[in-house]
DNA sequence: GCGCAGCCTGCAAGCGCTTGCAGTCGGCTT
DNA sequence: AAGCCGACTGCAAGCGCTTGCAGGCTGCGC
């Protein structure tokens, strides 16, 4: 099979390659019938225009890119520290590109190396989303000069780029208002996530709003903090269990940390949520299955990622609108791991009416 | 800042265009101090070659591409079905794509539409991995003889391709013999994917050769089949929850699977490993984590996700080589559902020495 | 019957970079 | 000193498609 351009096309149906190309792109100014000639001749020898040419005279990739940090040690296959959290905004990324026809790229980030990187996929792509702390800010301001750039979950940090991100605070206050007023708890703590993650702080933010309506001295830090993984939460465990008391209620930064933190005190033979209530951040898969399931705050995170999609498009097409911020609500989930029952945790469908 | 061609390059390291090229492609037969100069003009310029431009003369992208299944229905935003083995293949194809400095670019697919996904992403990279189940057999016929494809855990079908799987003979039999000789059960049987899965069949053979060789009857067919996801396993669940007799053990022809049907039989009371041991298959996250902690098959999925990216490479180096099949080992994970003892399946490092 | 607005068409000029090829030059071999 | 060779250089021809523009036709108003 020989390489099949716009010209076999045009020959075989009899018009100029401009009428193919306008045909193609579903311009208008063509005569039905040429049209219709035009169809036939690429149905017939199924072309596919080369989107290299198509871009170089456009100048439009036709594909939408996304930038992830990338927290594994690339050097060790564990892999099981994985931010669940990007893989469910990728794919809603995803998937909101390629309804609208765009191709979609990834690239990680790994620390150092975001520069390269940063114009690698800079110059490959129409629009990109960045995830926060993917990449240092210089590296984020060149490439917002290059190429239209929306945030996601980054505290609106990068002048002249749109943002997206969950309602952290209002989520944080929600799940502390749930420990504080439904179970009645005093001595709740947080447990947050890394000093520089605006998440983390917007996270803590919330849960001190939550102690001060409660009427109670809210602290001027997180209790403990530690990374948002599940080592994380190991660390955080380690330290709380060293002091004299235990908080009766942790309002941990993320699922991954609570996760951590609840199977450390549990195995320390502290009862959760019996002894100590954990809350968890994200509603990442594992908190549903986790034992006890977790209860947290859920974050919409393929839509985070669809909206992203959707805002670079609106710009694509061109509004020049000023920088604009969107905020999707989060929603709290309750399961076992507040100290609530665990009614409906796991769905149990047709398995009641057992004949043994 | 208005656009910057080589042209500009050249002209500042008062050079020709050439030579830039060459210098930038690394190419030999420039001069020393020319390489210099231009070096130097690139680097004050902050210049960056047009991918587009490059790619028409040179007929060639620069990305590999990956496509996948997306099994969610996309009218919801459920997304707990997620297929997190994809996502983890993603992450390995992607790390080895990027080390050799190729763009990534993902798209799924979802059941009908495949032939335009197909050639919008055939058209747009150098390579392809298709991941099993994710393009019917005529697109990916089309697709492949546009663009080198391999194609992971698929049961070599496509012809002309390389195929890269996971050894899921091997890992059912490893994981059927744990049951039947280390813990001496008897009454075992398989609760199987979909019908038209080649991962299915391997294991379901696996299953059937230990089975065999313990000196017992195997069964012609699974006893038992489900999605592979976590509905497929509370209809797997349903089923033998129906019988008059419950089996001592059953391998699950995935995690999901297992997961769904664990959750069901202590739903229904049935004790998980006591009454009845479950095991998995592909070690995802949530089988770590899980209650009980699910005693599963490991699948190298990053390395796999690696391996198909590096064949690629390969072939796109141009040694012509015959079509390749490569198969990956799997490892054992005993955990606890499938009786053993708790032991270490949940890491506590530093949780002792608590001080209250 | 004539003039003009529209609608179609195809021409041709790029888009920015790669690369085969011919030409230039200094240095060495005879 | 003439001839050659090899290392460099830059020219120019694309790569395949988009698109502004000018020209040709058709139909309608006057």
């Amino acid at each position: 099979m020989q390489k099949l351009t716009i010209y076999e096309v045009a020959r075989r149906a009899d018009v100029s390659i401009s009428s193919v190309s306008r045909v193609l792109q579903g311009k208008p100014g063509v005569a039905p019938a040429k049209r219709e000639r035009v169809l036939a001749a690429v149905a017939e020898l199924g072309y596919v225009p080369n989107v290299l040419a198509r871009g170089l005279a456009s100048s439009r990739h036709g594909v939408i890119g996304l930038v992830f940090p990338d927290l594994d040690d690339p050097t060790t296959e564990s892999g099981h520290e994985t931010l669940l959290y990007s893989d469910e905004v990728i794919r809603g990324a995803e998937r909101a590109a390629r309804a609208t026809g765009y191709a979609f790229l990834i690239m990680a980030t790994h620390g150092s190396g975001g520069r390269e990187i940063a114009r690698t996929v800079g110059g490959r792509v129409d629009g990109l989303v960045v995830l926060a702390r993917s990449l240092a800010d210089p590296d984020l301001a060149e490439l917002a000069q290059r190429v239209p750039v929306v945030l996601l979950a980054a505290g609106r940090r990068a002048r002249g780029t749109d943002h997206v991100s969950a309602d952290n605070e209002g989520g944080a206050r929600a799940v502390t208002e749930h420990l504080l007023e439904t179970h009645g708890y005093r001595d709740v703590i947080f447990a947050g996530g890394p000093t520089d993650s605006p998440d983390a702080r917007a996270r803590f933010a919330g849960f001190r709003t939550a102690v001060a309506a409660a009427g109670m001295p809210a602290p001027a830090r997180p209790a403990v903090r530690g990374d948002f993984s599940e080592a994380g939460g190991h660390h955080v465990a380690a330290e709380i269990l060293r002091r004299p008391a235990l908080p009766r209620a942790i309002v941990a930064g993320n699922d991954q940390i609570a996760l951590g933190l609840a199977a450390d005190l549990a195995a320390a033979g502290v009862a959760v949520p019996g002894e100590v209530a954990v809350t968890g951040f994200d509603d990442i898969q594992l908190a549903r299955l986790a034992s006890p399931p977790l209860t947290t705050v859920h974050q919409p995170m393929r839509e985070l990622g669809a909206r992203c999609v959707a805002l670079l498009l609106e710009r694509l097409a061109g509004d020049e609108a000023r920088p604009r911020a969107e905020v999707l609500p989060t929603t709290l989930v309750v399961r076992v791991s507040c100290g609530c029952p665990a009614e409906g945790a796991i769905p149990v469908p047709q398995a009641a009416g057992r004949p043994l």
